[in-house]
RNA sequence: UCCCUGGUAGCUCAAUGGCAGAGCAACCGGCUGUUAACCGGUGGGUUGUAGGUUCGAAUCCUACCCAGGGAGCCA
């Protein structure tokens, strides 16, 4: 008999086939048994009568637990009656494992407990779905930036200082000395782009703060595109084009899953090039008229950015930030050095900083001022350093969170939900 | 690191100084179209931990642990 899928069982009505699954749900009346059947492709109920199959197999089906593994077999049947449309009239069942008394109920549970079994969690549609909007955003990404020609170069993970210098780096022993977990994978971007021309890295980045808010991992996937000879226009658009064409292909190529976490897609259909562009200066008079406090040379917090990104429809990109509060290798806007050519996309209704990059300084000699002025290890950036001794190029790129992406297309209020086994302050377990 | 809120049965919650409870789950029984099925029954507790106040503490106080939300920092 042939096996199939549940996502493809509207090809087999009339026939009789076998499902390997799981059951998801099962209610009983006596001498009926309807079973709520997944395996991992959809849902589908199986529904066994008493007298119509052998008396062993409709009292195993009866004594199935919920998550029980079966291989089941059934003619496959439209019914209105049945949640999705398509009912499978069982002829046999085998029992596979017997699943003991299952943590995770069909009913309201809270987030610390479904993070303790987040391993059995993934098996409900909801978790399912976003893994599967998560995937299908991976593959946008680096099909759109495959298209366009750039490497794929990985970065290391291990690494022997700090990228910015800014934030709190997990460390572990290397051998007879320290190395760090890697925050970002811009700086070996760099020097593939001098080798390469266009390239970017996707890959896992840590962040040892102890920040507890909903935007916040210690662990998440970045995109990191770097790319030679090109300056902050340049890299806006790239930007505004690659966010647009990942939310047209979620919206095109996964309606049932968006409809599964209750995605109101409105907004996001309007999602297309250009995207507003609003300098620091201009951003911090949008604060000051919508009567928050604001004095020039602060970074935003996460309520501002909330303001900023209210006065837009699209995705909203802030760029010349102070040079001030920026990382140490952003180039200073050549006709006022206070401000740089960076730029940050905020997402709309409420999801924050998506992106952040910029233009990289090229200079040698500004680029070393600055590597003192900091206080970072002259050493560790020497190989950095050469980048602009040898050949230097005008140059951009950006980092683009994965999970806060994630979160904003499947409409997710809390970021630990957009990746599979969170990382977060005090949770490594499962 | 700081601020706010919370922790009671496997789960979701009630009990605000005076007998620790309900719904769901589990188990037993019933039901031929269920839709988080329903109906009847049974079992289930060191009230986060340690100390204190009190005749008496889930309830008040102190410390700690854990969780949630936020600040800072960032993607």
């Amino acid at each position: 008999m042939q096996s199939v899928d549940i996502s493809h069982i509207a090809e087999h009505v009339g026939e009789e086939v076998k499902l390997e699954g799981w059951v998801y749900n099962k209610r009983s009346s006596g001498s009926l048994v309807f079973l709520i059947v997944r395996d991992g492709t959809g849902f589908i109920q199986a529904v066994a009568v008493k007298g119509e199959i052998p008396d062993e197999d409709f009292q195993k089906c009866d004594e199935l637990t919920q998550e029980s593994s079966i291989v089941v077999s059934g003619k496959v049947k439209a019914d209105k009656r049945a949640p999705g449309g398509y009912e499978l009239a069982v002829t046999g069942v085998r029992p596979v494992h017997l699943a003991e008394e299952y943590p995770i109920s069909l009913k309201k549970h809270g987030v610390d407990f479904l993070m303790d079994w987040r391993h059995l969690w993934l098996r409900t549609p909801r978790q399912s779905a976003i893994l599967r909007i998560r995937h299908e955003i991976i593959g946008a990404i680096r099909d759109f930036l495959d298209e366009r020609e750039f490497v794929l170069v990985d970065a290391p993970i291990l690494t022997p200082s700090a990228c910015e210098g800014t934030t709190t780096l997990f460390s572990t022993d290397y051998f007879d000395s320290t190395a760090y977990l890697s925050q970002s994978g811009q700086l070996y971007m760099e020097a593939a782009a001098m080798a390469l021309g266009k390239v970017y890295c996707f890959g896992p980045t840590f962040r040892a703060e102890k920040s507890k808010t909903r935007r916040h991992l210690t662990e998440f996937w970045m995109v990191e595109p770097e790319m030679a000879w090109v300056d902050l226009d340049g890299n806006l658009k790239l930007q505004e084009e690659l966010i647009s064409y990942v939310v047209q292909r979620v919206l095109e190529e996964r309606k049932n899953e968006l409809a599964t976490v209750e995605r109101d897609t409105g907004r996001l259909e309007n999602i297309k090039p250009p995207f507003p562009r609003v300098s620091y200066d201009e951003a911090v008079e949008i604060l000051n008229k919508r009567g928050v406090e604001f004095e020039w040379g602060n970074d935003f917090g996460g309520g501002d950015e909330t303001v900023l990104a209210e006065q837009f429809e699209l995705p909203v990109f802030v760029h010349r930030y102070p040079t001030d509060i920026k990382a140490f290798y952003m180039k200073p806007d050549p006709s006022r050095p206070e401000i740089c050519l960076s730029a940050d996309l905020l997402a709309p209704e409420g999801y924050g900083e998506i992106i952040g990059g910029g233009q990289r300084i090229d200079d040698p000699r500004l680029l070393a001022a600055r590597i003192k002025e900091h206080d970072l290890p002259e050493e560790a950036y020497a190989w950095y350093m050469d980048l602009r001794k040898f050949g230097s190029v005008p140059h951009s790129g950006f980092g683009l969170g994965l999970e806060r992406v994630v979160a904003w297309i499947c409409g997710i209020d809390h970021i630990r939900e957009t990746i599979p086994f969170p990382r977060l302050l005090k949770r490594i377990y499962p």
